[in-house]
DNA sequence: ATAATTTATGAAACCGGTCCCAGGTCAAGT
DNA sequence: ACTTGACCTGGGACCGGTTTCATAAATTAT
């Protein structure tokens, strides 16, 4: 019990038992709402607590407990609206559950991510939600017998991992067949991380493929994260010798370059389907694919605390503009 | 020690005491990597920790500590871009510094930051930053003796609270200033929730009165937090008796609504000046305020680790379009 | 009246670490 | 030879809870 000014500022449950007159255990189950506390003793301590402002120990029942209520996400960083929503999503389901969430940046480093695996080992979540991820997924499944851990891309086959997922794949090729029937002949396409690890990147390539046929170097600009970015692409493709008719672009506000480089160069802006139905797409009217990013949070959440090892899909929703 | 087919799965500081014929102490200076074990000792230690793959238990570090390296955000709701920005530079910090950042939403409920400022006194967190905040300075005054309170708006006065905020008065009247200058009469404004707690509300109001005199129900829409908002109060000074020049508003989105409102009225959009410097005030081209939110989590940060009990002030930018 | 439950309580082990302190060795200083 | 101080080591208290288990009283069932 530690004092300050005569206010008691600390007071731990051996201080409420001695001060009640009873023992820790009895103290623990007023805590707890347990049953078997006769009435006088439940009230008299109760009162004690109250009188002394008593707050149990979090650290303490975690460590006995064996969890700490607390899921880890990792992602790039904060910052961008996809993982924005996603977080969003996140929150909302954990805060209705009680859970804590803590934010892990990795800005893609994979020495991060392992550095945020080992912090599951040490117990210091009950759980990982890998909203993006740079290591392998023989990697993640190493980690799973320390802690539920979900993704968030389609794992395939027979994986130990948790997974929440947009239905790229279809809703890629709906669009992109969409484009079809508005006439455009070629399409262009702009990625982030041009690597295989990257769902959106895989996927984009494979639907493009089934639409459109064979993705060609030229029609493709990769590294493009934000709108400058996008502007970027813009520039590219309108100076390209063999222009595209239209353009596939891995996000709302890099699409939004795409389209101000045109208008900034006084030409006609190039038709531009974008994803996550953010602002920007609304403002500048280009279609966009909306992936339901809060829901694939939630969905996420809800995984990691069930031991359910299960998969869970998102519809997407394609927006004609 | 734990194991599961075989493989150890959980073991203990104490397993590897047993099994490296060393005490508990020993095993713990050789984890922290302090001196006085002998060079034999500590290889023997350390190849067993290695094999058995031992990780220490966070959880009782942080019990035995007394800290968890651990700093609550308090905020309304993280999908909204002026906190996804400073959850950003507060993140980013806290990352440097080896510290997990905790999301704690509020949805402006003030029972809910009661909540978490108890589990500040439940030790779950070393420090609290609020981004935003319901109650009181003085119920958050209260909680400080158990744990750093960081608040980002001007506390004034003596308060045992730290604080990072944005000198909001100087930027608002340079840009309203700016904005007569421009010869823009009347200004309407547009502001998220009219009550004396929120520090954005009340500085509005008394630069507003520094430059254009007294603010009129007449020139004022509240309540406005999204896009959508900014579209209603488009709509509401559109239709006004007497309408307005122009329109500050209290940030990008909300001013991108506002605009909209007009464009799609086939109107000629009436001035808007925004705050963030978002994408939508770079698109639709209206001058903005940008508060470096990044930098103002940033110093959140630092004061909510640092035992100073300081102010920092972070410079806006107006930025002229 | 006796056996079987249910209720009530506290001692003590346990969760998995940190750290103070006592005790011992050994080389340098006087 | 004797003090001094740096180097090593382990026992055990401590952080603040939860939970098992033994014990006993009060009910209920037979």
């Amino acid at each position: 019990m530690i004092k300050e000014g005569g206010a008691v500022v600390v007071t731990n449950i051996h201080d409420i038992a001695r001060l009640s007159g009873c023992s820790v255990s009895t103290v623990s189950r007023v805590i707890n709402h347990q049953k078997y506390v006769a009435d006088d003793k439940r009230a008299k301590i109760e009162a004690i607590m109250q009188q002394l402002d008593y707050v149990p120990n979090r650290v303490a029942r975690d460590l006995s407990n064996g969890q700490t209520k607390t899921i880890g996400v990792v992602l790039p960083y904060a910052n961008h609206p996809y993982f924005a929503r996603v977080i969003d999503g996140i929150v909302g389901a954990g805060f209705s559950a009680g859970y804590k969430i803590t934010l892990l940046p990795t800005n893609y480093d994979m020495t991060i991510e392992r550095h945020y695996l080992e912090q599951l080992r040490g117990k210091a979540y009950d759980a990982l939600i890998f909203t993006s991820r740079s290591s392998s997924l023989d990697t993640l499944e190493r980690y799973r017998k320390y802690g539920q851990i979900v993704c968030c891309e389609d794992p395939g086959d027979e994986r130990q991992l948790a997974a929440a997922f947009t239905d790229r794949m279809a809703s890629y090729v709906y669009a992109l067949k969409w484009a079809q029937t508005q006439g455009y002949q070629t399409m262009g396409v702009v990625l982030s991380r041009n690597n295989v690890i990257s769902a959106s990147t895989r996927v984009t390539r494979r639907a493009y493929q089934e639409v459109y046929g064979k993705l060609t170097d030229t029609n493709l600009f990769t590294g493009a994260v934000t709108y400058d970015d996008g502007y970027q692409a813009g520039a590219y493709f309108a100076k390209a010798e063999h222009p595209v008719d239209a353009i596939f672009s891995n996000g709302d506000d890099i699409g939004a370059g795409i389209h101000q480089y045109f208008v900034d160069q006084h030409q006609p802006p190039i038709p531009v389907i974008g994803q996550e139905n953010l602002l920007s797409s609304r403002l500048l009217h280009f279609s966009t694919i909306d992936h339901h990013l809060e829901a694939l949070g939630q969905a996420a959440f809800r995984l990691a605390i069930g031991t359910s090892r299960t998969h869970e899909l998102i519809k997407s929703d394609f927006i004609k503009r």
